[in-house]
Order: structure tokens, then C-alpha cells, then sequence
DNA sequence: CATGAATGAGTATTCATTCAT
DNA sequence: TATGAATGAATACTCATTCAT
């Protein structure tokens, strides 16, 4: 399996199936710059390096993208993209909203796990274009959060979940996600994300306390829980 | 005969080295080093410019420092050490688990609210020097886990805590706090961490579903909770 | 045997044994020098480390020379010294031209074989100082012709030596000698240096011709022997 | 000049590649390089001020040199070689020994005269390069040397020459050449080497002596002259 | 469109020299 | 007098970007 980004050959939901040559090329190049800025880092891809690896000459480069960084962050725009993709496809028809959701993490998770270069540039982009107003990956889950958000209000309302804001629970679930990511990743341990979902999801669901500790510690609304 | 210049013995003459001056002055380096790797992200710190800050000459830096990377991680390393210093100092004295675990959390997250800046370098040391084995956090983390471990194990056996494999609540937990540091940092909202203690804790020990929702939902040790 | 030109323990002729404290400091750090440049290179040699080398703090190299460059020609300055005072005691007593000759040279080539980085220093002083109007090999050269010009004129006028213009010989038996001396050390063959002086002296003296090839070339006071 | 750029038939679109003008430039870069060496020194020598000179950017000379060592290596090189070939051409047709001998030296010492750059980048390797095995200097001498080896050796078979080892002549003959060169450069007098040829070749074929003292004095083919 | 030669701004590091103590 | 901390000028090399062909 390689470790470029690239279309999973199943489905392509939503695009034309004949992209034009230059849209071909355009692919090609994002697929080998998110392999290579993912190996050597942004600062440490030599363009020529990789202009060489795709047998095409340098200018070619600047023909597709305008700069480096250009290109860089097409790369990352068009990994988000395939994750989005990937993720909106998994829970389809699916309407029970824990199951939905445990449908889409793990449709996330398995994503990472087989585009580990995508974590990469995540981290290269906040280190080198710390400017930019949010990143990548940021500016993803702000724009897919709304219907989880719903959700959960819904499984309040139903009485499903505890009464609480749903930005605390957003909260909580996003960066925890965010951590396993980053987390099983820097330690070496790609390909193991998807294997966490259940357990996650366990202990957010349920907590880590025993039934009877449980009630013997009081949590109110305003999360008094008392030591 | 020998070679060399003999001292004369007892006295020691010329200037004396000043072992405290230099060390005042090595930290001042180290202060004045991270908020710059920070600020501008390791590649784009130009040394002339943090030797100007510092009102000294480029050359005193490599006085101190063998190079720019060696000045870098020694920056990096001392924010752990400020770190562990605060964290261990937190609940000297406090005997109950579960409190131990809240203070511990409030110290950690409050020292990064007041040093956002070690976040930043965290992530410049694993943009730049992806090389390195491990990340100085992951190592900060590994090398305190331990006593942590202890107290779950410990927790499970008293039945205060659901029978589970220690190693999942480590990760669990281990995973929120290193996703809502970074993500709260990330967006941006540097200084709001300390708050965001309780909201945690809580998921983490009640997780998110009412009681009603819990009992219809079966669970058992190895997390078979069902949709 | 030490690589770095030190006094031969036999005699410092001409030479008041008791050096003062400062001079005996000035000389250690010469004969450090020496061995420094000639190991490294002068661009190369790193001032700190031969302080180092000498126990000696980098400041106190300055009070003895007012310049690294000071250092290396005084280094070599005191190397063509010692060289002088060699052959000079060389030929002592002795008045038969021919064998003064003999002694003279063999005592210069031994001299080099006993300190080979003089020839180092001699490329050194040629490489970085080549605005110098002439090295100090050539003047010591120049500055000890005089005697061997009034042999080789006495020679002449003896009989024993063709009538040809003196200068000819002496710069034949110069590049000779300076060519041997360089050609000797870059192939590396330090120390066989004083045996060649017999080998080389035969052939300036008698020529490599067999005495029937003599006889059928003419050769007149101009040098024209025919093709 | 021709500028005429031949175009591959066929496909190959985009700028085609130039090698005549590419060698040309190469050939361009050595020569200033070469003159820039010899008069600054090699560590003095700022290929910013050579590119200047040049009329390219700095840029450029690492196009075709991967460094200045390789960049002034190079020209080195290119040196010997013309050499090479000059002396090469001389002695064309030419078949008696001597005259052979003497077209040759007077060949050789033209084209230092012509060139006595070379003999200032030959110091300058020596000086900085002090690691490389051999110099390339005795590289080329040695890579010559056999045809004169076997000239002199047929000289000696034919009762022309002395019975002496071939090895003893070339060296003398080497070293004499060798310090000429040197001498007469070091000493400013670049441009009269070639007319020392036929006073160097008289000494070393007859000697120095007189022929009366020549009868005077045994020598044997052990060199034994008796002081 | 594609090419690849040319560009030149940008920067970490070294080390001779100075001078306060 | 000796020290050694501080200085800062000097410089090889890289590589994103341009543009003539």
C-alpha cells in the first residue's frame, strides 16, 4: 500500500470519472508532494527531488502550482478532501446516531490508518504556516461538526445522554480524537487507530467508574462531581 | 622537560570563571531561545536575530550552544523540566486518587496556559527533527506514567473504578489531555486550559450517557456495548 | 622522536644557556606552533586548540605574538634558524672544498629529515603569504650563497671545476637540492633524505654521461652540446 | 561562433539541452577559476568575486562544480593535462634520445612559462589538501615516466649513459626540474624557464668538472668520489 | 505547454582578536 | 601577567523561482 495519498479505487463519489489530463497530472503531482513533504518535512523537500521522482522537469511544478507552498497546501486540501469523502460515505443510511457515529470514527480512524502521511502534514503545516488563521484540519472539523452537533442535542432532549452542553461534549470527543491521532502515530504505532474506536467510545459513553462509585460521588448538571 | 606552561601551583591566575554568571546566563538564552522558536518556528529563528534580543553577539550563542538544533532542544528540554517540576510539586501531600488526579491535571494544564509557547515547540521538534527516536513529550509522559498506573490498578481493585485494562484508561486519558492542549492552543484559545479540567474529568469518569440510556445499554468488561 | 623542531640537546651554539622565563615560554609555544601548522595547515590550525594543547589560555598566545600570522613565520623564522646553526657547525674545520661541500649537504638534508615539518611550514608560509616579497627559504638561501659562490669561483679558478659562470652552477645546485628536499617529502619518504646527498653530488659533479659519450659530443664554454 | 542548437527530431519538448555550450561554459569557469586561485590562494579565494568576474551568479558555479574543492581540483586538472599535451606534442618524430630529452624539458618549461598559474595551484593543493594521497603533480610525473625509464635504461645498455640505476637518474633529473620550477617561480622570474633548459641538461650530462680533476677523482659505480 | 539553465537572497557556523577582571 | 568570555566579520552552499527557448 502506498503511503501517497490516492483515490481509493472503490468509489469516487460525486466527481467525473474522466478527469482531463492536466486534472490527471494535477493528481499525480499532489499525490507524490504529500508523500515526499510527509518524508522529509516542507522545508526539507527539494522540488527538484521531487519534480526528478515524478520525471517531469522543475518549471512543470510551477505550471500546476504557483509556489511550494501552494502546492503544499493543495496536498493537505485534497488529503482532507478524500477523508471527508471517506467519512461522509461510511454511516449512509444509517440512522441510529450511536451507530452513526461509531460508523464515522471509525471510517476516520481507518482513513488515518492507511494515510499516515496526511497526520504529517498536518503537523508540517501548523509548524511552518503558523500565520494562517486556522489550519487544515481545523477548518475540516468546524465545517462537519454541525450535524453532530444536532445529534447530540437530540440524545439530550431524548434523555439518552446527560444534560450538558453539547460544546463540552463536542469538546471532549473532538480532542480525543485529535490525541489518539496524533498520538498512536508519533509513537509508531500506525495502523492501529481504527482497532481504538470501541474503546474509545466506551469510555465516553460510559466513564471509567464502577456503578457503585458511581453513586456514591454526586454529579449535578454543573458537574459537581466530589472528592 | 615538559611542554607546558607550568602555573605556578596555589594561585590561579587571571580572570576567574564565573560558574553562576554563566548559568544565569544559559537560561536566560534557553527563555529567550524558546519564545523566539516559537514566535518565528525553528527554521525561520535567524540566531542573529535572537543574538540581538539578547544584546549579545551571535558567537556568544555557540559559546553556549553547539548549534542551532542543540540551542533548540535544550529549549525544549528545559520547559519539560519546568513542567514536571510544577506537575510534581501540585499534590505533594494529597492522598486521594481521584484528587491527586484533578490537581495534577489543573498544575499541567495551567502551566501551559501560562507557557503556551511549549506547545509551539513541540510541535517544531516533530516538524523538524522527525529523525529523533521519540518526542521529548512522549518521553516526559512515559517517564511519569508510572505512579498513574499504579493508581488505576488500584482504583479497579478497590472496585472504584469499571474492570478494564489500565493501559486503555492511560491512553484514553493520555490521548484527551494531549488533544486538548493542542487543540485549544490551535484555535487559538491559549490561557482557557486550567478551566477545562473538571469538564474532562468528568466524561472521563461519568461518560456522557444518562443513567436511563446506561441500562439499556449492555457493557461488559470487554466493551461490548451494543447498537 | 618529536615531530616539532626542538633544540638538539648536544649544542646551541652562540646561544646563552639560560633563557629567561619569558624566552623559554616564547620558544615552547614556537615549537608547539610549528608542529600545529604543520599537522593542520595555517588556515586550519585553531588557535584555541593549540592554547589548549600548551595548558595556555588563547589571550596568552597574544601576549607573546601580536598575531596568528606572526606566530607561523616566527615559527618558521626560528626553524631556518636552527637549520642555520646546523650546517654551519656542520663543515666545521674542515677546509677541502669538495668534502665542505659534501658535509654541508648531507648535514642540511639530515636536518629536514630529523624535522620534515619545516618543509611543511615552507608550503604554508608560500600558500598564505604570497604577498611577501620572498619567502624565508629563499633568503636564508640567498643570505649563506656567498661563501659557496667564492668556492665554486676558487674552484674554477683551481681548475677543478669547468669554466662555466658561477651563478649557473649555484642554481643548478639549488633546485637541485630544494627540488630533492619537497619531491622527498610529498612522496611521503621522510627520513632517506641524507642518504641521496652522495647519489646527487656524483652526478652534479661527473654528469651522467660514459666517458666515450663525453668525448663525442663537444661541449664548449656555451654549453653547446649537439643533438 | 555558431550558436546552432540541435533539435532532436521527433519529441522532446521543452528546452532542449546545449552540451557544446555547457562544456564550453565548464571550460570558461576552469579558466578564471584557475587564474582566481592562483592569485588570491585558494581559502582567499570568494567564488562570489569569481562568479562576478565571470559574469554568472553564484548559483551557477555549483551547477558545474558540486564545491569549490571540486571546483578548484578540477582546474588543477584541466592544467595538467594541457601540460600533458603540450609535452606530448613536442617530441613528435623525434627519435634520438637526447634530443628527445631536450625538446621535452624545453616543452615543459614553455608551458609553465606560458602558465605559471599552474604551479601556484599545484602549492595551493599541497597546502590544503594536505590529505589526498598524492598530489596532482606526481601523479602526472609518475604516469610519464615510464618512457623515459626505458630511454635512459637503453642509454646505459649502449655505453652512452654511466652505469648507475635509472631510478637515481630520474630522480635528479625529476628533482632538478621540479626545483627549478619552483625556484624560478618563487623567485618572480616566471617567463625564463625554458632558457634554462640547455644549462641544466649540460650539468647533468657532464658534471661540473674539470676533466683533469674528473681523472683525479675515482668515482665507481658505487659513487665512491674521495674526499 | 514543457523544459532546465540561471539566478541570488538567505544563514549557520567559525575563529582571530580584544579587553575587563 | 594571565585569563577566557565576548565579539562580529567572513563565507560556502542551497533551492525556490523565473524565463528564454
Amino acid at each position: 500500500m502506498s503511503l501517497a495519498i490516492s483515490k481509493s479505487p472503490g468509489k469516487s463519489p460525486g466527481r467525473p470519472k474522466d478527469l482531463s489530463l492536466t486534472e490527471r497530472r494535477r493528481q499525480e503531482i499532489l499525490d507524490a508532494a504529500a508523500l515526499a513533504f510527509a518524508s522529509d518535512g516542507y522545508q526539507n523537500t527539494d522540488l527538484q527531488v521531487l519534480a526528478d521522482r515524478l520525471k517531469v522537469a522543475k518549471g512543470t511544478l510551477y505550471r500546476y502550482f504557483p509556489s511550494k507552498r501552494e502546492l503544499f497546501l493543495a496536498a493537505v486540501d485534497r488529503g482532507v478532501r478524500l477523508l471527508h469523502d471517506q467519512v461522509e460515505a461510511s454511516a449512509k443510511g444509517v440512522s441510529e446516531p450511536l451507530a452513526r457515529l461509531e460508523l464515522a470514527m471509525t471510517a476516520y480512524f481507518k482513513f488515518f490508518d492507511d494515510h499516515p502521511e496526511l497526520i504529517e502534514l498536518f503537523i508540517q503545516e501548523r509548524a511552518e504556516f503558523r500565520d494562517r488563521k486556522t489550519s487544515t484540519y481545523f477548518e475540516h472539523s468546524d465545517a462537519n461538526a454541525g450535524p453532530w452537533i444536532e445529534m447530540f442535542a437530540g440524545l439530550i432532549q431524548d434523555g439518552a445522554v446527560r444534560t450538558m452542553p453539547v460544546e463540552r461534549i463536542m469538546n471532549a470527543l473532538g480532542n480525543l480524537v485529535y490525541g489518539t491521532l496524533f498520538t498512536t502515530y508519533f509513537r509508531g504505532k500506525s495502523g492501529s487507530l481504527e482497532a481504538q474506536t470501541r474503546d474509545l467510545l466506551d469510555i465516553v459513553l460510559f466513564g471509567i467508574l464502577s456503578n457503585t462509585e458511581r453513586s456514591k460521588l454526586q454529579f449535578a448538571p454543573d458537574q459537581e462531581f466530589a472528592p
